[in-house]
DNA sequence: GGATGCATGTAAAATGTTACATGATTTA
DNA sequence: TAAATCATGTAACATTTTACATGCATCC
């Protein structure tokens, strides 16, 4: 029984909120790749398909900031022999914080943000031949991200990636 | 050919980057309805089946006054004989600007912010036994969400509605 | 020697969230 | 007359974006 929760942001969020998207997200990296940098963490979220977030060092060095802060992480100073750097990696609380996020059943559920649907939506304000026109438009650029290689690295991610790309395909298909 | 923008967001936006999908929305809104209170705005984001708007005055009242300034909408002082309001619909410019938002096929395209893809590229990590749990209280979640009403005064957005949620039953009956 | 990649960070600005507040009107 | 709805707004705060900045190491 997952509980219904409200956004995060505001003056909430005293942890008891659960995690945000994106601190699920980045614990996700981590726990598939054990102790990572947070510049890999960027590259990780700049390398993603979906263009919702930036990867960008003012989202991701303060969100690490803040999970340190709240046990999740710990930090180890390390080296390759020459340059120094600084990994993460989950604490026991960062890891059941982590699959309260992944198994929350109700945010799962909700539809997020879907720039496609929310135009969907419209688009019968428009006449039937632009419409036409709009959906093929998409359908080729859903094509080109599905040509173009992503998660290469992981195959479990790659095979979601894909069938999201399949689903959307077919949705749209039954739109036409 | 749509061009691929940057997120809205930080100094950017000279208002030369498009719209926002909170702006975009919005004036879907007021395509079809033609002139509304923001009080209405804010109940059609807050009704809306997705919970990824609050549709908090807090949102809505500072976005108005951002496309006024634009000069994409207008204001017209309106009353039903006792209660004094303020009307807003679109000016020429903002039906352009609409439109440009509405056909844009490089945004419609991306993954946007998927709750459960977002879940699921990790959700090997767990075992067999808890990933089916997961995805059947999703199914079940996102049948509970077809069982509850919406759009009734839209048939459009009610058909794409229905049809968003059966594609991703779809979908997770293909994960399964 | 210059470009590229790894790694770390900060600053200003935009946008949104929660929460609070007010007042008029309508319905129970 | 109390509660709900319509309608308008503000304040504090969190998150994130873009943009800038630094330094070391490696590759060409």
């Amino acid at each position: 029984m997952e509980t219904k929760r409200k956004k995060p942001s505001g003056p909430s969020r005293g942890r008891e909120a659960g995690l945000t998207d994106l601190e699920g997200a980045a614990l996700a990296v981590i726990a598939r790749r054990g102790r990572v940098t947070r510049y890999a963490l960027m590259q990780a979220f700049a390398g993603s398909p979906s263009g919702f977030w930036s990867g960008s060092a003012g989202a991701v060095y303060p969100m690490i900031r803040r999970l340190l802060a709240a046990r999740m992480l710990n930090a180890h100073a390390a080296s390759d022999g020459r340059r120094k750097r600084v990994d993460y990696d989950m604490t026991a609380k960062g890891r059941a914080a982590f699959e309260a996020w992944l198994l929350d059943a109700g945010r799962a559920a909700d539809m997020g943000m879907d720039p496609l649907r929310t135009r969907l939506i419209s688009l019968d304000l428009l006449p039937a031949a632009r419409r036409k026109t709009f959906l093929n438009e998409v359908a080729a650029e859903i094509a080109r991200i599905a040509a173009s290689p992503a998660f290469e690295d992981d195959r479990a991610a790659r095979a979601v990636h894909e069938s999201w790309l399949a689903a959307r395909m077919a949705w749209i298909r039954t739109l036409g």
